[in-house]
DNA sequence: GCGATCAGAT
DNA sequence: CACATCTGATCGC
């Protein structure tokens, strides 16, 4: 394999350049690059001529961005007039096959009839957002209930019937190919992407990173530095096919200038920034909290962005909620408040995989004791590379209050469970549930509103820690950016929203 | 048997 | 409600 590995850093020896040699196995003739062929209208869609999927049959529907945009129901790829199409395929080298070479029989052409455009049904064969279906992450058990296992008997319901259809690889959506280049943005999915030279990881979370394992060889996977090392750790993906990216540092990839910036969502994810030779700028948020200090970022008021892929998880006005900084005090305090009541008070954490960190940390830093969280955990905790997280961990759960525990376990009866095992030291439990939104329009941004459930000694809050943006955070980042078009990439499964969210962008951008 | 991926649950 | 994951089932290698 002749990818740039993590051994030999990009760039720097090469004045700033990355090469991907030409391997046996993969080649991308760089002159003809399919995405490139894609021009986007001043309307935000492909200026050539579109194979519409179902045409208004009575030509009613109001032409609009998103009901033309969304109906072209197409990746970049599939929209390439024949022509261009056939010319390109006979000059341009393929990726072989792996699973051909080895006598398996996956192909491309088993691909799902949807060409990877926006589609309104979940299902087959269909494409919804990115939230749906992905692989299961199974590095490690930091996920895994440390107290007795509550049964569960409910079985779920038994699997849809495919009607004997085989299962489909599906194709990837558009907006996840950055036009212009050969670059995907969190597409492992879909196994290997016609044209995609080097594929972009935003961030660790698994709807983004779904699909890559220790079998990929679809190609580079461009990241930062510790989204690589936690793929490379949790997924076994082969450190070859690494390429971590610092922050804050232009890169060239395939003659387009790349640069990483922090996207104040989990650890390691980034904003990444495309330039491209033409002058033309695009900016994927992956998944962002957009904040007032990312206004003051060099590459935003120097160079306008063109098209901007964004995060649209909260983009509905009732999506209000704290500061990060706010929640944390609110945490702290309350905290305060129930050890001054109940000194023999155990203190629990949920958490996922990566995020959230930081309401541990408030709270060990301000009570100044250390962070208990079983092997898995520390295993990643410690490779963010962080003293602030690697000073803190504590293995023997007696030596310390504060305790991190997988999000499954925070039911009641979990925590009764969990208590017991700790009752030399304590008599009851508070925890928090840092979530991405307190699921009540009521509550807002006052936090003063939150209220516990409380089951005997065991008290449990519900905290809005988000690592998304809230409705006014994304408009005040819109409005700051005056992008030239918007491509939302949550939430775009169905018709209704993206009309919804096109309305809010023209809304913000007008005038 | 095992890894990948689905629907549904949480 | 939403997030981001877990669970059990099933498919295909």
């Amino acid at each position: 394999m002749s990818f740039p590995t993590a051994a030999s850093p990009p760039a720097a020896s090469e004045a700033g350049t990355l090469h991907h040699d030409d391997g046996d196995s993969y080649n991308v003739n760089d002159d003809d690059a399919s995405f490139d062929a894609i021009r986007l209208d001043d309307e935000g869609f492909p200026s050539q001529q579109l194979p519409i999927e179902s045409p208004s049959p009575n030509g009613s529907e109001k032409s609009s961005f998103a009901a033309d945009f969304y109906r072209c129901g197409s990746d970049c790829s599939s929209l390439l007039t024949p022509e261009r199409d056939s010319l390109s395929s006979g000059k341009k080298l393929k990726q072989a096959n792996l699973f051909q070479i080895w006598g398996f029989k996956r192909n491309v052409e088993f691909e799902s009839p949807n060409q990877g455009g926006y589609c309104d049904v979940v299902g087959e064969g269909s494409v919804s957002s990115e939230k749906k279906s992905v692989k299961r992450g199974n590095w490690g058990s930091i996920l895994r209930d440390t107290g007795k296992v509550v049964e569960n008997s409910k079985s779920t319901g038994k699997r849809k019937s495919f009607h004997g259809e085989k299962r489909v690889t599906r194709s990837c959506p558009f907006y996840k190919k950055m036009p212009g280049t050969n670059f995907t943005v969190d597409a492992f999915r879909y196994g290997c992407v016609e044209e995609c030279s080097a594929y972009f990881l935003s961030h660790f979370h698994a709807d983004h990173y779904g699909g890559l394992s220790k079998k990929w060889s679809h190609g580079p996977i461009y990241c930062s530095p510790l989204t690589g090392r936690l793929v490379q750790m949790c997924l076994y993906v082969n450190p070859s096919y690494i390429c971590p990216l610092e922050f804050d540092t232009e890169y060239v990839i395939d003659g387009i200038k790349v640069t990483l910036i922090d996207a104040n969502h989990c650890p390691g994810a980034a904003l990444i920034h495309f330039e491209l030779p033409n002058g033309q700028c695009y900016l994927h948020t992956g998944d962002f909290r957009a904040c007032k200090l990312m206004q003051d970022y060099h590459l935003f008021v120097n160079k306008r962005v063109n098209v901007l892929y964004l995060d649209t998880t909260y983009c509905n006005p009732k999506y209000k909620f704290p500061s990060k900084d706010d929640v944390l005090n609110y945490v702290v305090k309350i905290t305060n408040n129930h050890l001054k009541k109940y000194p023999r008070t155990l203190v629990v954490v949920g958490a996922y995989s990566i995020g959230k960190e930081c309401v541990y940390l408030a709270i060990s830093k301000a009570l100044g004791v250390k962070i208990h969280v079983n092997a898995s955990r520390r295993r990643i905790l410690l490779a963010y590379d962080c003293p602030d997280y690697s000073d803190r961990l504590c293995t023997n759960g007696n030596n310390t209050l504060l305790h991190v525990l997988p999000m499954s376990s925070l039911r009641i009866e979990t925590l009764k469970e969990y208590l017991k095992t700790y009752k030399e030291q304590f008599t009851s439990v508070l925890a928090f549930r840092p979530t991405g939104w307190t699921f009540s329009e009521k509550i807002g941004n006052d936090l003063a509103l939150i209220k516990p459930v409380s089951n005997g000694n065991i008290t449990t809050y519900g905290v809005p820690y988000s690592e998304h943006s809230s409705f006014t955070e994304l408009r005040d980042f819109v409005q700051f950016l005056r992008p030239d078009k918007i491509i939302p990439t949550v939430n775009v499964g169905n018709a209704a929203n993206r009309e919804k969210m096109q309305s809010y962008f023209r809304d913000w951008l007008k005038g």
